[in-house]
DNA sequence: GTCTATAAATAGATAGAC
DNA sequence: GTCTATCTATTTATAGAC
């Protein structure tokens, strides 16, 4: 959707409603319509950007795998996530920035939900002997902040490989994945 | 400075010169008088955030220190200035979303020349036989992402807090500097 | 340098015809 | 459901007095 775009683009402040109309051509007041105001369009786009992200993390924690592949699992999850909605890393990361002034107790849930199956996740490993104590915080913070960061920065990276920057522009998705399987799995299995 | 406040909190688009001078209680045709635009006193601000954290990251790689040192200190000049500058996540979480729209070719310079100082600082330890080799945009992300994550999430980490995520409030900087430490070393030591 | 007043553009939102 | 026209508030920015 238009909207989408225009809100990763410009944060909910610097997007305008007549732009996403234009972009999407229909009518503004349509817009209006469907949606009662610009604040609940983006709410509604966060909703679906949070709740997709928070059940695709849980079917990682909750797979029938060994600790380890379910590391990979939680990974992979967020990265699919970022690359079939393009506009979820730029939310993402302004909503961060924001502290989360839009997020309703609905999507705090779903951002919670993320970190839980995470942590339940490291605490099956621990148990069952496999994994080293982590705080999932760090964890956490280790793989999604790279993903979003990446995932986020195809425009800014571009940028900086016409700047003079080698290699920027061109960082394979699954790469950076497995990169950070290794990395995850190196700490939780204590061979750091 | 008030300004730096409210681009941070708001964003550019979301961000009042209004607003700003009420804050900063001087008069809003000063500011005008002063910076040109409230694009050019945005601008200066990001001058003067991305000059500090290229100068800080340089020092770290040209101190005089064994490379698995100097991986520490440029670890902690990043957080030193998130934290000396309160601003700096946040600004920079959100002109990673919008594709570095606000930044000109010296901003660009600085934010190149921080990889390019942990570039330099890899290659060293390759070349000493210290480190395996990196890419540099991998290790750069490992970093820098969780650190402007964690810094620039307070308020966020708060909510979730109060919304009963066990510990998101309270993760202790020094505790995350020295995670990254490790898991940076674990990974550049080929322990991984 | 400092202020008041205001211009000019654009925003979100709605009334009301069809 | 769909559209045009418009209201109202807010924004950046400046002119001009002191």
């Amino acid at each position: 959707m238009a909207a989408q775009t225009e809100f990763a683009k410009r944060g909910f402040e610097g997007a305008s409603v007549d732009r996403i109309a234009a972009t999407a051509r229909v009518n503004k007041a349509m817009i209006y319509y469907h949606f009662s105001s610009k604040a609940a369009l983006y709410r509604e786009i966060l909703r679906d950007m949070f709740q997709a992200v928070g059940r695709r993390a849980l079917a990682a924690a909750e797979s029938n795998q060994p600790p380890a592949e379910k590391i990979g699992l939680f990974i992979q999850a967020i990265a699919a996530e970022a690359e079939a909605r393009p506009h979820f890393p730029p939310i993402w990361l302004r909503e961060v920035a924001e502290g989360g002034t839009h997020l309703d107790a609905a999507v705090l849930r779903d951002v919670t939900s993320v970190v839980r199956s995470l942590a339940t996740l490291i605490d099956e490993g621990v148990r069952l002997g496999r994994f080293t104590p982590v705080s999932p915080l760090l964890v956490h913070a280790g793989i999604v902040a790279p993903l979003m960061l990446h995932f986020g920065s195809r425009d800014l990276r571009a940028r900086l490989e016409r700047g003079g920057l080698r290699g920027a522009g061109v960082v394979e998705p699954t790469l950076l994945v497995e990169h950070l399987r290794r990395v995850a799995l190196g700490l939780l299995e204590g061979r750091t």
